[in-house]
Parts: C-alpha cells; sequence; structure tokens
DNA sequence: TACCTGCATGTGTCT
DNA sequence: GACACATGCAGGTAT
C-alpha cells in the first residue's frame, strides 16, 4: 500500500492509501477530492484499491494505444469499456460522440423487455454500429468486439431497427436519471436497473447485458426502473474524460461468451431463491470469465448483504476450494482470469497485500501474488487458511450472515470424521479431494469504496462431486438443483480446469460428456467410486484384497512372519464368511449378474465385479441359471458371521437415508453397549486380524499383542494417545449411560408379556455382552474411565494402534476398547494429520503401511 | 524435523 | 498446441 500524489501538478498532495486518508469521496462515491487541493479524482477509489503499485497501464482496445487508469499523475487516461477492456479517452470519447441523445424512457420497461426478448441481447450490437461512423472504429473492428461480449446472436436488421429506439430511450433515460441522481459529480453512476422479478429468463437476458449492474439498493420490481446504458465508455462529458470515467466495481460487465439459453424451465420462477450463476460484474481483464467461476449468490442473499453492509454488494465471482486451497499450506489459486479482472495488477511475483472483509466484517489481509508458469502467471492467495477455517467453522450461516439455510458442516464434526476416515481407508486421492470441495468462496466488491468482500456458500457434497463442465445452467428452479445448503450444487473440485458447478445433475447430455471425458482417475469421481464413497466403513475394509497380482514377501522376525504387500489393496466384492460343522471355512459370494451367493474356498479371490461364470471351483455352480448354493438368510445364526447381526443394530440407530458410516456402527456399538465379539467375529475366518488380510495372516498388525505393549508409552502425551484417551472417556461414558437405560428399559419389559421377555432375553444378551465388556474394562481401568483411569489403561498395555476392533480376543483384554476407541481415534484425524502424525500415506493398506501407521506410537 | 516457499509437472479444456 | 490450474516436490528456513 502505497501512497500517490495529487493528480493536480499544482498541488501534488501526497495520498496515504493505507486510511483512503487524504481522500474524500464526493457522493456517489465515483470521484475522490484530493484531500489537500480538492481536486477531483476519479477512479480514485478504484486506483486506492487496486493499484497500490502505481501499475495500472493499459491498451487501448480501440486504437491500441497505451493508456492509463490515472492514479498517477497522467495524460494518458483510459476509460473502461461495457464491452471488457479499456480504451484510451480519445477513443472513449469517439465512441460517447457517437452515441445517441438521452431521451426519457417509459417507466413500464418490463413489460417492453418482456415483450422484446431480444432486446437486451441485442441492443449492444445496435448500440455500436449506430454510433461508429468515424473511419477509425470500422466495423469490423466493433464486430470484434461485439463479438468479446458475447452477443452470440446477431439480430437482424428488423430486430435492429426495431430495438433501437428504444434502447436509446432506455439509455438516454439512464443518463438523465444517474445524471440527476450524482449531480454533484457528472459522472456515471451505476445504473438502477432493477429486476422487476429477477427470474431464470431474466437472469438469461442479463447475461447478454453488459450494462446490467447488481442493483442491490433498489427495490425490486420498482417502478423506476430504467434500463442500463451500454454505453462503452461511459463518459458524459466529453471535455471532461477524467470525469467520466465509470468506476471500477460499476464497470461495464464483462460478458462471459456463451450464455447458456434458458429452458422452458428456467422461466417458471424467480431466481431470488435460486443460486444462479450470476456473470459478474467487469473487471480489467480482457479474458473472459468462465461461468464456472460466476458467482452463484442469490438475490435475497445479495439483498442481505447490501443490507449489511449498507452498500452495493456486486459479486465478481466464485471460486471453489480445492483441496490445495483448503490445505494448511494457506495458498489459494486464483483463477487468472478472475484474479486479472479484479485484483490490482501486481508486477512483481511478490505481489501485494490485499485487504479483504468477509461477510461479518473482519477484515483479513492476503497477500496476492502471482507465479511465473508456463510464459503465464499463477496467481494466488496466501494466507487464506485463518479465514477459510473461519468460514467454515461459519458456514452453517449464509454468506451474510444471516440464517437463511443452516448448513451446518463442520469438519470437526462426526460426519465430516466419518468421511475423512473413509476417504483414508479407501485411498482415493480424488475422495479425499472431493471431499474438501464442500465450499466456494465468493469474492464480491462493495460499492462505493471497491472494498473487496469475501463470502463462502457450501458447494458440494460428495455426492454430486465431478460435474463435468457444461455451460452454466439456469434453470436451477428445479427442486433442489441449486440451494444455498449446496445439496444438490456440484462441485468443482477436480484437477485441471474444475468442472463447471452450475452444471444440472440431471443432464443425461452431461452424463455422456461425463464418461467420455473422465481420462484421469485422480482428478474424477465417477459414480462407481462415488456409490464407493458411500460404503461403510466396515464394507470398505471388507472389500479391501490383495492386488492380484501382488505376491506378499514373507519376512521372519522374531520368529514371527510377516507378510509385506508391494500392491495397494484393490476392491473385491462383499463376501460372508461361514464355518462349516466341520471347521471349514468357506465364504459366500453374490454374483454380479443373478445375485445368487455361492460357495467358494475361503482363499478365493473374489473381485468386485465377479459373476458365477468366474466360479472356476464348482463348475456345477459356475452359471446364474444354476441354483443357488446358499443364501446367507438360510445360514445359522452361528454359523454366519455376525455381519448381519451386527449390521441391523447399526442400521437400526441410523437414519434409513443413506448408508449407515462404519463410525456410525461404531459410535452404536459403542453406545448400545453393542458386544464388540461381534465386531470380532464378523469378518471371522478372514479378516479376523486387518481388514486386507486373509486366515493366517501373520503380518506386524495382526500379530501385534493385543495389548499394545511397546507401541506408545502410558504416558504417552503424543496426540494420537490424547485423542484416544479423550474418546475413549467420552463413548464409555456415553456407552454406560445408554447400558443403565437399556437395563432400566429390560428392566420393564419383563413384566410385559411373554413375547416381550422373549425379545428382552436377545437384549438382555446383547446387554449382558457388553456388561461384560464394561466390567472387564473398568477392571482394567479402575473405575468409571476419567482421564487418570483411562490412562491406566494404557500402562496396562500401551495404546494399540493398529489393534483390530474385530478382534475377539482383544474384546475381553484390557483394551478392550481400545481398539474401538482407536479406531475413533482414527477417524478423529484428518486425513493428512493422520498420515502425517503416522508417517503413514494411504497407499496402501499393506502390512508395511500399516506398520508405518504406528510410527507414531513406536517413536513415542 | 516440520514447515514454508517457489517452481515444476501433470492433466483437462479450449482453440 | 496452448493454456489454466491442481498439486507435487525440492530447497531453504524455522523450531
Amino acid at each position: 500500500m502505497g501512497s500517490k500524489n495529487c493528480m493536480n501538478e499544482a498541488c501534488r498532495g501526497t495520498t496515504s492509501s493505507d486510511s483512503k486518508k487524504g481522500w474524500s469521496l464526493k457522493s456517489g462515491g465515483f470521484a475522490g477530492l484530493c484531500y489537500k487541493c480538492g481536486s477531483a479524482y476519479e477512479n480514485s477509489v478504484y486506483c486506492e484499491t487496486y493499484h497500490q503499485d502505481e501499475s495500472g497501464w493499459r491498451e487501448c482496445r480501440i486504437c491500441g494505444k497505451i493508456v492509463h487508469c490515472g492514479c498517477i499523475a497522467s495524460k494518458h487516461l483510459f476509460e473502461y469499456m461495457e464491452f471488457g477492456g479499456v480504451a484510451c479517452i480519445t477513443c472513449a470519447k469517439r465512441l460517447e460522440i457517437q452515441s445517441p441523445q438521452p431521451v426519457q424512457v417509459p417507466n413500464n420497461i418490463t413489460s417492453i423487455k418482456s415483450t422484446n426478448k431480444t432486446f437486451t441481447r441485442e441492443a449492444q450490437p445496435v448500440v455500436i454500429e449506430r454510433r461508429v461512423e468515424d473511419e477509425k472504429f470500422s466495423t469490423q473492428k466493433l464486430l470484434q468486439l461485439t463479438r468479446a461480449i458475447g452477443a452470440n446472436s446477431v439480430p437482424s436488421s428488423v430486430e435492429l431497427k426495431k430495438d433501437e429506439s428504444l434502447l436509446r430511450s432506455a439509455e438516454s433515460s439512464n443518463r438523465v436519471q444517474n445524471h440527476s441522481q450524482n449531480c454533484s459529480s457528472p459522472v456515471f453512476v451505476k445504473s438502477d436497473y432493477s429486476r422487476p422479478k429477477q427470474g431464470v429468463k431474466d437472469m438469461y437476458e442479463s447475461l447478454a447485458l453488459p450494462s446490467l449492474k447488481f442493483s442491490l439498493s433498489s427495490p425490486l420490481g420498482s417502478s423506476n426502473s430504467v434500463l442500463p446504458i451500454p454505453v462503452p465508455g461511459g463518459i458524459v462529458e466529453a471535455n471532461e474524460p477524467t470525469k467520466g470515467s465509470l468506476q471500477h466495481g460499476q464497470r461495464a460487465r464483462h460478458i462471459s461468451p456463451k450464455p447458456p439459453k434458458p429452458s422452458s424451465e428456467s422461466n417458471k420462477g424467480s431466481s431470488s431463491q435460486t443460486r444462479v450463476p450470476r456473470p459478474p460484474a467487469e473487471g480489467r481483464g480482457r479474458s473472459q470469465l468462465l461461468p464456472r467461476y460466476w458467482p452463484r449468490i442469490t438475490d435475497q442473499e445479495l439483498q442481505q448483504l447490501s443490507g449489511d453492509f449498507k452498500s452495493t454488494i456486486i459479486p465478481l465471482f466464485e471460486k471453489t476450494l480445492s483441496a490445495s486451497d483448503a490445505g494448511r499450506i494457506g495458498r489459494l489459486v486464483l483463477p487468472k482470469a478472475c484474479a486479472e479482472a479484479y485484483f490490482p495488477t501486481i508486477n512483481q511475483s511478490e505481489g501485494i497485500p490485499i485487504r479483504i472483509q468477509d461477510i461479518k466484517g473482519k477484515e483479513w489481509t492476503f497477500q496476492f501474488r502471482f507465479w511465473p508458469n508456463n510464459n503465464s502467471r499463477m496467481y494466488v492467495l496466501e494466507g487464506v487458511t485463518p479465514c477459510i477455517q473461519n468460514m467454515q467453522l461459519q458456514a452453517g450461516d449464509t454468506v451474510n450472515g444471516n440464517s437463511l439455510s443452516k448448513i451446518k458442516f463442520d469438519f470437526e464434526t462426526f460426519e465430516s470424521l466419518k468421511h475423512l476416515v473413509l476417504s483414508f481407508v479407501l485411498a482415493l486421492p480424488s475422495i479425499a479431494t472431493s471431499l474438501r470441495a464442500y465450499f466456494a468462496l465468493i469474492f464480491s466488491r462493495i460499492d462505493p469504496g471497491g472494498q473487496l468482500v469475501i463470502g463462502c456458500r457450501k458447494a458440494a457434497t460428495n455426492t454430486d462431486v465431478q460435474e463435468p463442465q457444461q455451460p452454466p445452467a439456469l434453470n436451477c428452479d428445479s427442486p433442489g438443483e441449486a440451494s444455498f445448503s449446496g445439496i444438490n450444487d456440484t462441485p468443482t473440485s477436480n484437477g485441471g480446469r474444475a468442472s463447471d458447478d452450475s452444471q444440472p445433475p440431471h443432464l443425461t447430455i452431461s452424463e455422456k460428456k461425463k464418461a467420455r471425458n473422465i481420462k484421469n482417475k485422480r482428478l474424477h469421481m465417477h459414480n462407481n467410486e462415488a456409490s464407493e464413497l458411500r460404503v461403510t466403513w466396515e464394507e470398505a475394509q471388507e472389500l479391501f484384497r490383495p492386488a492380484p497380482s501382488s505376491e506378499p514377501t514373507v519376512v521372519t522376525v522374531d520368529g514371527y512372519e510377516f507378510e509385506e504387500f508391494e500392491e495397494p489393496p484393490v476392491f473385491g466384492k462383499r463376501i460372508i464368511f461361514i464355518t462349516q460343522p466341520s471347521g471349514e471355512q468357506e465364504q459366500l459370494a453374490q454374483c454380479n449378474s443373478c445375485s445368487k451367493w455361492r460357495r467358494l474356498p475361503v482363499s478365493a479371490l473374489v473381485s468386485a465385479k465377479w459373476i458365477c461364470s468366474d466360479n472356476t471351483w464348482d463348475s456345477s455352480r459356475a452359471m446364474c441359471s444354476a441354483p443357488e448354493d446358499l443364501s446367507p438368510i438360510d445360514l445359522k445364526p452361528s454359523s454366519v458371521n455376525k455381519e448381519n447381526k451386527k449390521r441391523k443394530v447399526s442400521e437400526s440407530a441410523v437414519s434409513k437415508e443413506g448408508e449407515p458410516s462404519g463410525l456410525d456402527a461404531l459410535a452404536n456399538a459403542a453406545v448400545l453397549g453393542d458386544n464388540i465379539a461381534d465386531m470380532g467375529d464378523y469378518s471371522a475366518g478372514a479378516t479376523t486380524k486387518h481388514p486386507r488380510h486373509r486366515p493366517g495372516c501373520s503380518c506386524i498388525v495382526c500379530i501385534q499383542p493385543p495389548s499394545g505393549k511397546g507401541k506408545h508409552e502410558p504416558t504417552c502425551k503424543c496426540n494420537v494417545c490424547l485423542t484416544v484417551r479423550r474418546r475413549f472417556k467420552t463413548l464409555m461414558m456415553r456407552k454406560k449411560k445408554r447400558q443403565s437405560e437399556r437395563e432400566a428399559e429390560l428392566a420393564q419389559e419383563k413384566e410385559d408379556s411373554k413375547s416381550a421377555a422373549k425379545l428382552e432375553l436377545e437384549k438382555e444378551d446383547i446387554a449382558g455382552l457388553a456388561l461384560l465388556n464394561m466390567n472387564n474394562l473398568e477392571k482394567e481401568t479402575g473405575s468409571n474411565g476419567d482421564h487418570a483411569n483411562v490412562e491406566e489403561t494404557s500402562k496396562g498395555g500401551g495404546l494399540d494402534l493398529n489393534c483390530d476392533p474385530h478382534r475377539e480376543d482383544e474384546i475381553l483384554a484390557d483394551a478392550s476398547g481400545m481398539s474401538l476407541t482407536t479406531l475413533m481415534n482414527t477417524a478423529a484425524f484428518p486425513m493428512e494429520v493422520y498420515a502425517g502424525q503416522n508417517g503413514a500415506v494411504p497407499r496402501s493398506e499393506s502390512c508395511s503401511a500399516d506398520g508405518g501407521g504406528t510410527a507414531e506410537g513406536q517413536e513415542g
């Protein structure tokens, strides 16, 4: 932030950009007065805000002359044009001279608009063509400009004639009004174009309406609505060119190319409640802003924001947070076009500090800078982490801080942890990336003043991620298609060019395109993978198989054999392990085609798409037409692993909508006092030790003593241990409470009826097991599981960070609860933290990786 | 050893 | 092929 001198060469008063000291704003805020001499400064606010480095040299889009915004004393001033870019004042003046004279416009412009569908979209070329007579403004050049505007439809001559007079009227009216509103300064102020009812159709029209300003101060539906003036340059007094300049924020909006066509549905409703991508206000950049960066903010939110700030809020752009954006590095990659359009021009890579207010009015200072990148620039905002975190914690609020739609999303919530731990377990970087894309930052600008405002909204859920890029959908009136809660908003979390999050999710075309375009598995998450994300924690573990091609390397250490896999695990098919009366173990796999269950050797590797014909072990059952071997429901409970039972318990405790999570199940198990032994033998016979391990696995994870001795010292204060203890304590308290409730219930039920008693017996069984578990635990911990006693648990054997909750032998051991809590603890750690602390990369759940997972404990 | 910084690289999209 | 952008990574710096 530097200071600069008054443009009045006789004055040369120094102004401070830090506090705007030395500048006073005229009414309307478009021009400043030098504190010293009182000379008027157009763009003063703009320059204060955006040209601290006193750069700002631009190229006239018409004649190519190098001009300056005027923030420094310069005789070569430029003006912003409605159709983007700048023009030197000479060219701008010429454009202005060619413009028609003001004419009053009818008040009921709304009806006019409605009856002239092409009016707003096609007006611009009319104006331009009518104005151009000077040989310097060749038609060709202007057509080029109009193309830049995005006027993708060339109006017919009939339409041109028809609309021309109207346009002139509107334009002139706006001038008159603006002038009267801001008589102290003959500058072009913001249009009071008020959208009578900013429906989607209107929005569409506005897309191609360069002068549309997001005038929030005007009540919607004002009868005094006037059309915006599509005047390039917007100069009112040609002999005072510098006074005619538009403020940065109120210059012509940059029109993005290919405005989406309105659908039939798009006309149905008002957009006041819908999250439509808004064509942003014009910036300096010549490059065009892609629709995915259009801010998606409802009229209502805008109005409230403007009310909060008591100013006009102009949404500029929005950026969906990528994983790296939301990471700890604190660097937010800014879209180049947005950065160049709305942020100060910077010439040095170090950039400049830039102050941005959040929706609460809190001011943040970021470093706006760039990196050279392939002969281009990569713009970043540094130091955004605190702000983003702050916003995430407030994400239940709308961008304006009012509770229009409570989202309640918090990375500390259990639900989020569930996703995070699932991400880790699944070891899919794309999922981790997708989960970050919950938020989009919306950059806006306060007018007058030019102060930048940053808000956020929830951008996506993990289920609707990775929509391919499509033109923005304006038919957001479809129920649930776009909402501030973001339930159906699509994120842009893919790599490279982010997907357009305005993509309506229901388009089959998009599906086709998605299928066609998905090349990068790392960055795209296909539907199948999305569904994989929804599987529960247990399911995820259950589905892991050693990579078919990978042979474990067996290493013997201290008499134990360790299996180490080089390849990461793969997803397999859900299987059910059964134990025959003879003690022989088998597995049941379900055909992916006919859904029949087939008995297979326990050693069989069952792929995710296993079908009957893959049954090489039993040729008589190698066809889907063959009768089903055995259905799990036909099995005696004793012979089937208790997965189903456990699942029922967990499912009963969770909402039926959506899949219950593994952590839900774990928590339920803990709270309900479910015997973890159930979980222990849930994969009995096959994966008793580790999710990806098979019978007989002797890797370091599985052979690890249940006590976990040697892992962590009892007094270990590492984050893992502390969290384990804390979580353990909480869980045990909840468990005990719930248990007492259940016991009371059971006592009550005993007196009811025999049938109730029968049911009661089952519950007693569960409760009894839980009680036993609890008692054993309390024996170890001493009593109530307070912190000290929990630590005593640790003394008993340290913390086993590798223990498997399914291990039956752990259940009744001293660390019986620890298995669960260890997992909970694991869940409590964001993936990076977990990986960072454990030195493990979710590359693989191989034995080696798991061994790495204990690194923290071992070093403790 | 962890963190920070700056650049390089890979991938998707656009022209 | 050029460009944009997400992210990896090496080297420097702080703890």
